[in-house]
DNA sequence: CAGTGTGAATATCTTCACAGCA
DNA sequence: TGCTGTGAAGATATTCACACTG
């Protein structure tokens, strides 16, 4: 159950508490207990009071004078976004992307359970892949029922991704993650998120123009 | 050569226009020659002033009372952003992810070709991956230099980031992705960039969580 | 007294609205 | 006439600065 004060709460805020959380297992990890917003700013490349705002949507989980409890903040924080508790994802693409992602237990560490993987070619269908084996993408819209996933992860080509989407929708799918390199559209009911990384390429590529606009490097 | 305006770009801007890219090839293949900021913006999902903004601030690209030619628009902004030539680019961690990203075309596609791969696990190490020979990662700052690259990809487990940072940073990089989870320190002159699509999960979780709260599918 | 929580100030980003050009 | 390019307005997001508390 969310508990949060009606203010909505900026989407650049929803990025940054996923990286707080990341950076609290491994201050955890480390033994640490108490952590600042200062230290915690540190780690994470922000601002201290960007944190503490931050938080503050949610609920005041700090002591002053003190810090957060490490282990205390990262449960609020989890709770806060509706992340205790385990999350059943489909994989639509099996191919080099989509086999990484089922592969990368980085899913399961943050929740994510993949229960089902489909493809559409059927050289592909019937394999095994991390324990699971693949079905025939047209079975979907039945199989996410049965299987009772909420979230859709689109690893196609960019020109079947729509179709994924389609399926996905059909069997009553509540939010798409799309690392295909297409727009979809979907009722506006589902979440969809997009992920790019090329576009990280393009910008790194960018930025290294600009430094050498500047002569940076010569 | 960087063609711009002596503002400066925002972030958010780079982004999109890396979509916007992605959206008139795709309309390239589709055999269309012509485009308007308004019908970009709703392929992309985006406003068209937005559109138009974005664009102005690398020069004037499009024809008043007709809009944009597809193919000279997309080779501005591949110019604009310095992606007019391919970029060299190292990959450090041969695992999961790493192993889809080399067998991945979309990198060559748009421009990047990986012309190193690296890993310190000795296992790894003399493995073919797409071509590639997979180094040891201690060769990185001689071999970077060999080769020529400007760009690396970490794609190792978070506690082998900073190492693989490290490295780099030795062979002269000069731009850094990063794909683990981890934050990584390197001199102010070097650009880094990271990926990290755990977090559209949590944010898809969320707003999913947010809508149950709303009723939405009650 | 160290460090949170927060209103107020600033900076940044987006959208509007329209002048101006093909 | 239709659609771009852009200043001005509006909306969001970030940072500052400090009152407040354990």
């Amino acid at each position: 159950m969310l508990n949060l004060k009606n203010e909505k709460i900026p989407r650049a805020t929803i990025g940054r508490l996923s990286l707080y959380v990341q950076q609290l297992e491994i201050l955890e990890q480390q033994g640490e207990k108490v952590i600042s917003s200062e230290k915690l700013a540190k780690i994470c490349g922000v601002n201290p009071s960007q944190i503490r705002k931050d938080l503050a949507y949610f609920g005041e989980f700090g002591v002053r004078g003190v810090g957060y409890y490490i282990y205390e903040l990262k449960q609020a924080i989890k709770k806060s976004l509706g992340l205790d508790r385990i999350w059943k994802v489909v994989l639509v693409g099996v191919g080099n992307l989509g086999r990484a992602l089922l592969r990368h237990n980085v899913l399961i560490k943050r929740g994510f359970i993949v229960v089902g993987a489909f493809d559409c070619d059927p050289f592909k269908i019937g394999e095994e892949i991390a324990g699971l084996e693949v079905m025939c993408s047209s079975n979907l819209p039945q199989k996410i029922k049965e299987l009772d996933a909420e979230i859709g992860i689109i690893t196609t080509p960019q020109e079947r991704a729509q179709r994924a989407a389609n399926y996905l929708i059909k069997g009553g799918i509540k939010g798409i993650v799309n690392f295909a390199p297409a727009r979809i559209t979907v009722p506006s009911h589902i979440v969809v998120e997009y992920v790019d990384f090329i576009n990280h390429l393009f910008s790194t590529a960018f930025q290294i123009s600009l430094n050498q606009a500047k002569g940076m490097y010569s």
